[in-house]
DNA sequence: CTAGGGTTAG
C-alpha cells in the first residue's frame, strides 16, 4: 500500500510540474515566476502546508469532511492540491471552485496563479465555467493583465466571460477598454443582460466623450430590450447621467425607476452632493427617509459633503444627529466627510470632537483636519498637528503636505513653509504643480515678488497659469504694477478664458490710480468673451440658506436690509471706519462709490443676519470670490459694535472678526 | 460564473 502511495505521489508530482509547465505558457509567465509564485505559495501558506503533510502522514485522504474541515481554515487551502498530485485526493468542479472562491475573497493573485495552472492540467482544461470563474478571480484580484491574457486565449467565451471583463475594466478604472468591448460583443452574436448594462453604463459616466454618444447609445439599446426596470441598471443610469452633470435627466430617470433602493437614492443624492448643490442634496435625503428608506454610510457620506458645500452647519447638525439614533459607527470614511462638513461650515472645534471620535483615523482624516486648521487660519496649529503626526509615524502624502504648505502661507511662515518642501523629497512624495504654486504663494505674500519670479524661472517643469497667477496675486496684494503686468500676460496666455488674472490686473491699475489702464483691461476681458462669475454670499439662518448678490434689488426685506446698513455704516463710522473706495473700479464721483461699496453681497448677507437672528449669536457667511479689502474692515467694526462674532468664508479661508479684529490679522 | 452608490487639496 505505502509503495503504491509513494508511487503515485512521485508520478502526481510529475505530473504538476508539467501542469505548472503549461500554465506558464498559457499564462505568459516565465517558469522562474512561477517557481518564485510557488515558494511564496508555500511561504504565506506554510501552515497550511505543514498541516497537509499531516495529512499525507495519517495515510489516505478520502474524507469529504476532513477536506472541508481543511478549506474552513484560515488561508487559500492551496496544500490540497499536494494531496491531488499525490493521488490521495480526485480533483472535481466542487474542489476546484472552492479555491478559486478562497483565492478571490482573499485577493491572493500568486496562488491564483498556480490554481489556474493546476487546472489546464486537469480534464477541466477546456471548460468555460471554470474559465470564466478563473477569470472573475483574475478582475478580483486586481489583474486585469491575467485576466486579458486568459479572455484571449479562450477559444470558446459565453456572455459571463464578456461580460467579467467588461466589469473588471470599469471597475478598475478603464472605461474606455470595457465600452470598446461592448460592440465586439454584439458582432460575435451576443446579447447583454442586466449584469452587462449596468457595469457598461459605469464605465460611461466616467468618460464624457462628444455628447456622452457611447453612454446614451447603450441606454437607447437598453430600452429598446426592456432592461432599464432592473434596479442595478436603473440605478447605474441614474449614476452615468448624475456623473454627466445632467442632474435633470438623472432624476428623470430616478422617477421613473418602478422599483428603487438606497442605492439608488445615493447615487442621486451623491449626484448633487457633487455639483455642490447641497441645499438639493438635503431635500431628497429628508425625502427618503420619509419615504422609509434607511440611510447608508454612503448617503451620510454624501450629505455631508453636501452640508459642507453649502455650508449649512445647522441641517448638517441634525443629519449628525440622525446617524447617531441610527447606530452607525463613526468610521473615518463617514466621519471624514462629517469633519469637513464642521470645519467648512465654521467649526472647528466641532471638527475636532469629530476628529478624536473616531473609530480609527486614517491619512484622509489628518489631511481633512489639517484643512480645516489651515482655513482658518491657524498656522501654528497645523504644524503641530502635523509633526504630532510624524512623531507617531502617521505617513504623509501629497496632499497633507499641501495643507501645510498653504497653512505656512496664509499664516507668513515663510522658513517653516521652505523647509517642509525641502522635506517632500526625504518622505519619496512628488512635488506637484500645486505645491511650486504654493510656494510662489508663500514667497509673494511675504513680498519676496523677485525671490517668487525666480523661484518660477528655476522649476524644473513647466510653469502653469496657476503658478503665474499666484505671482499675479501677490502683485496686486503688494502693488507691484510691472510685475503683476508681466504675470497676468502669462496667464493670459496659458489660461485665456479664466476671468480671474483680468480682474487682478484691472485691480491692480486701478488702486494705483491708473483707471484708464484698468478700463482696458475690463474691455479686453469683455471683447474676449471672458466671463466673470457674479459675486454672492449666503448666509444659513434657521435651516435655509439665503443668497444675496451686489446690489440686490429683489429681495423681499430688501428696504429692511437697506435700512440696516445705513444704521449700522454710521455706528462703525463713529468708531473710526472709512469707506475704502480704491476697490472700486467704475468711474464714478465719491458719493457714487461709496453707494456701490455698501452693497457688495456680504454687507447684504451681514446686514440681513443681524435682522433676523438672535443679538451675540455667531454670524456665518459664505462667499464665492475672495472678500474685498473695504468689506473686510467693515465687518471688524461690526463686530465690535454688535458684539458678535462673524466667522466668512472665503473661496480659500475662513475670516474669524471678533471684537474688531480678524484671524486672517489682515493678511489673506 | 457576470452588476449599481461614499472622503481630504487647488
Amino acid at each position: 500500500m505505502s509503495r503504491h502511495i509513494s508511487k503515485s505521489k512521485s508520478k502526481a508530482l510529475y505530473l504538476y510540474k508539467k501542469a505548472a509547465a503549461v500554465g506558464i505558457q498559457k499564462l505568459s509567465l516565465s517558469a522562474a515566476q512561477l517557481r518564485t509564485s510557488a515558494t511564496r505559495a508555500s511561504c504565506t501558506d506554510s501552515e497550511e502546508i505543514s498541516e497537509g503533510e499531516d495529512w499525507y502522514a495519517s495515510h489516505i485522504i478520502q474524507d469529504k469532511d476532513l477536506l472541508r474541515k481543511s478549506l474552513h481554515n484560515s488561508g487559500t487551502g492551496l496544500h490540497v492540491l499536494d494531496l491531488v498530485n499525490r493521488g490521495s485526493l480526485e480533483a472535481d468542479r466542487t474542489l476546484y471552485n472552492k479555491l478559486l472562491n478562497r483565492c478571490t475573497q482573499m485577493g491572493r493573485l500568486q496562488q491564483a496563479r498556480i490554481v489556474h495552472a493546476h487546472i489546464l492540467t486537469s480534464h477541466f482544461k477546456d471548460d468555460l465555467p471554470i474559465h470564466n470563474t478563473i477569470l472573475n478571480m483574475y478582475v478580483k484580484c486586481g489583474s486585469l493583465e491575467d485576466a486579458r491574457n486568459l479572455f484571449d486565449q479562450m477559444p470558446c467565451k459565453d456572455l459571463v466571460t464578456w461580460t467579467a471583463l467588461i466589469s473588471g475594466y470599469s471597475q478598475y478604472d478603464r472605461p474606455q477598454d470595457a465600452l470598446v468591448l461592448f460592440p465586439q460583443m454584439l458582432l460575435r452574436g451576443l446579447e447583454p443582460n442586466q449584469f452587462t448594462l449596468s457595469s457598461l453604463f459605469k464605465a460611461a459616466g466616467a468618460v464624457s466623450d462628444d455628447n456622452n454618444k457611447h453612454g446614451r447609445q447603450i441606454h437607447a439599446y437598453c430600452l429598446k430590450y426592456g432592461f432599464d426596470t432592473n434596479v442595478y441598471v436603473g440605478t447605474s443610469l441614474v449614476d452615468m447621467y448624475a456623473r454627466w452633470g445632467h442632474m435633470d435627466e438623472s432624476q428623470l430617470i430616478f422617477d421613473s425607476l418602478e422599483t428603487k433602493n438606497e442605492v439608488s437614492w445615493n447615487a442621486l443624492i451623491a449626484g448633487h452632493a457633487r455639483k455642490a448643490q447641497g441645499e438639493h442634496a438635503l431635500r431628497l435625503f429628508w425625502k427618503m427617509l420619509r419615504e422609509g428608506f434607511k440611510p447608508t454610510h454612503f448617503t451620510y457620506s454624501s450629505v455631508f459633503t453636501a452640508c459642507a458645500s453649502a455650508g449649512s452647519m445647522e441641517q448638517g447638525k441634525w443629519v449628525h444627529a440622525h446617524m447617531i439614533k441610527s447606530g452607525a459607527k463613526l468610521v473615518a470614511f463617514v466621519g471624514n466627510t462629517l469633519l469637513d462638513m464642521y470645519a467648512k461650515s465654521g467649526s472647528i472645534e466641532d471638527a475636532r470632537k469629530v476628529f478624536d471620535r473616531l473609530v480609527r483615523q486614517d491619512i484622509v482624516s489628518w489631511n481633512s483636519m489639517l484643512t480645516g486648521y489651515a482655513q482658518h487660519g491657524l498656522g501654528q496649529e497645523t504644524v503641530q498637528r502635523f509633526e504630532e503626526m510624524l512623531r507617531i509615524g502617521i505617513q504623509p502624502n501629497d496632499i497633507t503636505f499641501l495643507c501645510v504648505l498653504t497653512a505656512c502661507s496664509h499664516a507668513g511662515l515663510l522658513d517653516e513653509g521652505q523647509y517642509y518642501f525641502d522635506l517632500m523629497k526625504s518622505y519619496n512624495i512628488e512635488l506637484q504643480i500645486s505645491h511650486y504654486v504654493t510656494i510662489v504663494d508663500l514667497l509673494g505674500r511675504a513680498g519676496l515678488l523677485d525671490r517668487a519670479e525666480k523661484f518660477i524661472r528655476e522649476m524644473p517643469i513647466e510653469p502653469t497659469a496657476a503658478v503665474w497667477g499666484a505671482l499675479l496675486g501677490a502683485c496686486r496684494m503688494h502693488k507691484n504694477i510691472d510685475l503683476g503686468a508681466y504675470a497676468a500676460e502669462r496667464v493670459f496666455e496659458l489660461d485665456p478664458h479664466d476671468s480671474g488674472p483680468h480682474v487682478l490686473l484691472s485691480n491692480i491699475y486701478a488702486s494705483a490710480g491708473r483707471l484708464s489702464d484698468a478700463a482696458r483691461v475690463r474691455k479686453l476681458m469683455k471683447d474676449c468673451g471672458v466671463k466673470k462669475e457674479p459675486a454672492c454670499s449666503w448666509v444659513e439662518i434657521e435651516n435655509a440658506v439665503h443668497m444675496f448678490v451686489a446690489n440686490d434689488d429683489a429681495h423681499p426685506q430688501r428696504v429692511e436690509i437697506l435700512q440696516m446698513w445705513e444704521t449700522i455704516s454710521g455706528k462703525i463710522k463713529d468708531i473710526g471706519y472709512v469707506p475704502d473706495t480704491s476697490h472700486v473700479l467704475f468711474f464714478v464721483d465719491q458719493q457714487e462709490r461709496e453707494v456701490k461699496l455698501q452693497y457688495h453681497s456680504e454687507k447684504l448677507a451681514l446686514a440681513f443676519a443681524l435682522l433676523n437672528t438672535t443679538p451675540g449669536s455667531t454670524i456665518r457667511i459664505k462667499k464665492n470670490i475672495r472678500v474685498c479689502g473695504d468689506c473686510h474692515s467693515a465687518i471688524k467694526y461690526v463686530s465690535k459694535v454688535e458684539g458678535r462674532e462673524i466667522i466668512v468664508r472665503d473661496t480659500n479661508r475662513f475670516h474669524h472678526f471678533r471684537n474688531g479684529s480678524c484671524s486672517c490679522r489682515d493678511y489673506w
